[in-house]
DNA sequence: TTTAAAAGTTTACGCGCGTAAAAAATTTAT
DNA sequence: ATAAATTTTTTACGCGCGTAAACTTTTAAA
């Protein structure tokens, strides 16, 4: 077994037999050459551990197989666990992911789009801060990349968006709220970073204006992702200084609720949809975490699976085609009410 | 304005008037060169924007600038805080980390092994599965690439370990808990996949019989990763079952704490270390949701910051030194009690 | 100013692989 | 079996950069 080293292509070639091009050949398609000599070939690599150099083949392809992946914050399970889906879509594909987070910061998303730049990849996927990214970097990027957008759209920018479909979902929720109690108010960020918050702002009032309701915005202080915490410390004031008018609170996403419901409960708070209860609260997103809130959070979830898919695919076919450019490619999906304890 | 455009290095030569030799030193170390020659290039960088073609460049380095990132699960938000912060000191150290999750699976973790060895990495920080992992693998890749463990071991494996002192956290929560109430029973899952679990086992049963009380394993079914979910159902079936002998629960992590809490909620248990408490809860690890359980979780934190920190210094020694084996590098780092409301 | 040391330039080769072109071998069709 | 089509081999070049060697210029020391 003193079977010699291979350190590359041609030594490669060497012990198996095999003359280089077609052996090239086969490690940019197997199925490019003939059943008996990729047979010959696989048998070979059982033998000898070669694997081409990755640096090189990447430095002569016109087209790395990379394709880029950046979401605003991997601390969020949510983001977290749309990346994780979006990962696996992309390897199934035979592409080969990256993974990066812009941990909130659109000086750090300009960062990760630069790293990208350097690694030539096929393709991005970006779900951008949204109203924080600078847009005109990001813009500038696209330009040179093929990038698809999802999560949060930037107006005429990319490909293709995919995302969901706010007006709906929010729509979805604040219907629910009105049939069954009163309405909502509606409890946010004065300035939110996180990509979505205004569409929902939005959605809430177009939603509330729609069912013949007066809106009602309860616009919290606080920066930053600690959405959980600003959830907690606003919602205790707000509690405490009684300033909504309403049993009902629609929070703009479920990591408000999550700190809000912390909340509620240290001010002993009953929160639910029974009649021994004070309050109603409900958020959007169905967080992985939302099921398990004291009690358990009705909310909204995105069809992510969907989105995920979508835009993947979108990807592929921008990759594949390789043509001029094409129409920009938009879908917003539905999302479905979660109803669990808290409303 | 109608600069030529630059594609690489000779160009970048011609353009600037600096020799491509020079200009290489440059790019590999800005320092390398004289003070006025420095200032000469980088005035040509900003009328030109060229870089350095990285595949070029990790062809012909010896060593490569990246340095590879392993943690069990991007998913839970604790390895997805560590990942972060572990991420940003590589950064600091002018290499570039690459991240990837094993999702929790030991397949996974194998194949992002072998995805890392494809780009050569100069060195790996590995968060490992721990028992789940392939440790035979695992080693090889480690006679390969410096490879360092943090979070959770692997006997022998690696240049070097730096992780939480289990027992010393462990025991400051049990005797905490044992000196303000009834002792606590451990709740843990039978067949944990975590990192740690088996360690915490441990020395919750030595920590218990230090204090000269019995110790008292609550065992509960679950598999994979879902830890909330277990921590719901099962500890609903604990509740229900009244399978418990004391009004305390040291969970193994915060995790299954917070889903034994949801559970506790809904069966109406109150929670807390007041007269009116039916029952104490405690968890390990302070999550970043732990601070907002119904009651907040009394909890105790690792010092991750200390573990990452230590843990990339360990991986630029082993670099930049690169001399023959050393001696493996251990250190356990201390835990601190997070007093909250739930015990 | 002279001189030695330091830094930059010229020249040249190599890294491992993609890929094109022409020739040779193999398979399939007739 | 022969011709045609397909696949493989041979040969050769290029990708962009690291880096070594010999030489020239600039800088710092004497």
């Amino acid at each position: 077994m003193a079977e010699l080293k291979v350190k590359n292509m041609e030594d490669f070639a060497a012990v198996s037999g095999i003359s280089r091009p077609t052996l090239s050949k086969y490690f940019n398609d197997p199925d490019s050459v003939r059943k008996s000599t990729r047979a010959r070939i696989e048998a070979a690599l059982e033998r000898f551990d070669y694997r081409p150099n990755i640096y090189a083949i990447n430095q002569n392809r016109r087209q790395t197989k990379n394709i880029g992946l950046v979401v605003p914050n991997l601390t969020d399970p949510f983001f977290a666990g749309i990346a994780r889906t979006v990962e696996e879509m992309i390897v199934a594909q035979g592409y080969n992911p990256l993974l990066l987070s812009s941990h909130g910061g659109p000086d750090q998303e300009i960062s990760n789009l630069d790293s990208l730049r350097a690694i030539k990849p096929a393709g991005v996927l970006l779900a951008p801060l949204g109203r924080a990214s600078d847009q005109r970097r990001v813009e500038e990027f696209t330009r040179e990349v093929p990038t698809v957008l999802f999560d949060a759209n930037l107006d005429g920018i990319g490909e293709a968006f995919f995302g969901s479909d706010n007006d709906q979902s929010i729509g979805l929720i604040v219907e629910y709220l009105c049939r069954t109690g009163e309405p909502p108010v509606f409890f946010e960020m004065k300035t939110p970073i996180n990509p979505n918050a205004f569409k929902r702002r939005a959605a809430y009032i177009a939603a509330m204006e729609a069912l013949g309701k007066n809106p009602h915005l309860i616009q919290v202080e606080g920066e930053g992702w600690d959405f959980e915490e600003i959830g907690f410390s606003e919602g205790t004031k707000v509690i405490s200084g009684a300033q909504y008018q309403t049993s009902t609170i629609l929070c703009s996403n479920d990591r408000l609720a999550i700190g809000f419901l912390s909340a509620a409960y240290e001010k002993g708070l009953r929160v639910g949809h029974t009649e021994m209860s004070d309050l109603r609260v409900a958020g959007h997103d169905d967080h992985p975490f939302s099921k398990f809130t004291c009690p358990s959070l009705t909310t909204v979830s995105q069809d992510y699976e969907a989105i995920a898919a979508r835009s993947v695919e979108s990807m592929m076919r921008l990759i594949e085609s390789e043509k001029g450019p094409k129409p920009r490619e938009t879908k917003l999906f539905e999302g479905r009410l979660i109803m669990r304890g808290s409303a």
